[in-house]
DNA sequence: GAATTAATTGAACGTTCGTTTTATTATCGT
DNA sequence: ACGATAATAAAACGAACGTTCAATTAATTC
């Protein structure tokens, strides 16, 4: 009726953490009761006040990591010294392979926005518009290259994105497709809605091998 | 403290589909309570259950109508006797259309999914799966007729509707860009994506009067 | 105008929710 | 071995939840 042997509080938030994202990418944040979520990590609900004083703390700070390491991936990602087509090729190779490799939390980011304060929802927001503004950045300059041909930068973007994410929907590992073929398509679907000139990208030649990671 | 002069079942049924689909949209379907709906439409909660059995009884019946309204509306935009981009351009004009109309309802018709009892679960999926394999199906003829260039149908398929849906996510009417412009670029958009031989779509013809709806 | 039906209220039911408080035990540093 | 601290259990809090029920009044029917 107190601390149980073997007990650790490192291991115990990443348990919570982990059972966390995914309760609530299974039943939604509202749904997903604090007793039931200490049921999965094997303890009494008020351990769970250890780690995180709210509900909504451990909302928001999965929230916020996911985003954290969704912009630290495309920074590591990222080529300099690249051409549009290549920069945006990258993008995609990357956003595609984060968003599978964490489908339950990128769920939860998507789906739970309203959960959120205002001001943790314009935060988790402005992140998520430093992103996206980095694929608007890579399509206005390959348009002005000549490189792409496109309409409205920011539309295309948006169109682009959601595209994309829209993957972890449908997409489940071990299934008709895999990560690499999915990707292959997806790239040349980006090329052909960009309008980029080249067929690089093409079904003729879907992987590169460099940076697939 | 009974019923109240000028009250009328058909007008307080509607009154409560609209103020919860208003409601649910916002703050999602675990988090609206009955009795916030019942504050909207000015009535008390106990007055709901002369029309809705339950709860989840109104979100199923906002959800299966707002499928039925998404096929019926397919089956009169639908143009028969024209080649697959002529319904392509038609299925991605619809879609547009009936989504920014109904933005709210789409929304909840694609984010309260996990609220529902299985079975009613399947009978939406169910629909849901029908209206897309109509754009399978115009995808496959076309790309069987030579017209289209697709990798995937089914993939591509996805890629789309998750395209064009996502409107919903950052478009407000009366901003930046009109309806008749988005759709435009959309079109314009899907039609490279799929590999289009003709430019019939491009920006340079954005506009073709002809069923814009 | 009386009887019937439609529409709603107000109060209550039992349950579950997020959270707090207090006590208790394990572990660690010395 | 012992004091300090970390980690948890157990119980309880008030509030809110979906839903039910009986009572009451407006509208309709005959």
């Amino acid at each position: 009726m107190a601390r149980t042997t073997g007990s650790d509080g490192e291991r115990t938030e990443a348990a919570v953490r982990e059972a966390a994202v995914n309760l609530i990418a299974r039943y939604g944040y509202e749904a997903m009761s604090m007793r039931q979520l200490a049921a999965e990590v094997g303890v009494q609900a008020a351990a769970l006040y250890r780690y995180f004083p709210t509900k909504e703390d451990l909302l928001f700070t999965l929230m916020r990591e996911h985003m954290e390491g969704l912009r630290e991936a495309w920074e590591r990602a990222r080529p300099f010294d690249a051409d549009p087509a290549e920069q945006l090729a990258a993008y995609v190779r990357n956003h595609i392979a984060f968003h599978i490799g964490r489908r339950h939390a990128t769920h939860v980011s998507n789906m739970e926005l309203r959960s959120l304060s205002p001001d943790r929802l314009t935060q988790i927001l402005k992140q998520r518009t430093a992103y996206e503004k980095e694929l608007r950045t890579i399509l206005r300059e390959g348009a002005e290259a000549g490189d792409f041909s496109i309409e409205d930068t920011g539309l295309t973007a948006m169109a682009l994105i959601q595209m994309m994410t829209g993957v972890i929907v449908w997409f489940r590992p071990g299934e008709r497709l895999s990560v690499t073929e999915v990707t292959a398509t997806y790239l040349s679907m980006t090329m052909r809605l960009v309008g980029a000139r080249m067929d690089t990208y093409s079904a003729a030649r879907p992987l590169d091998g460099q940076r697939t990671q």
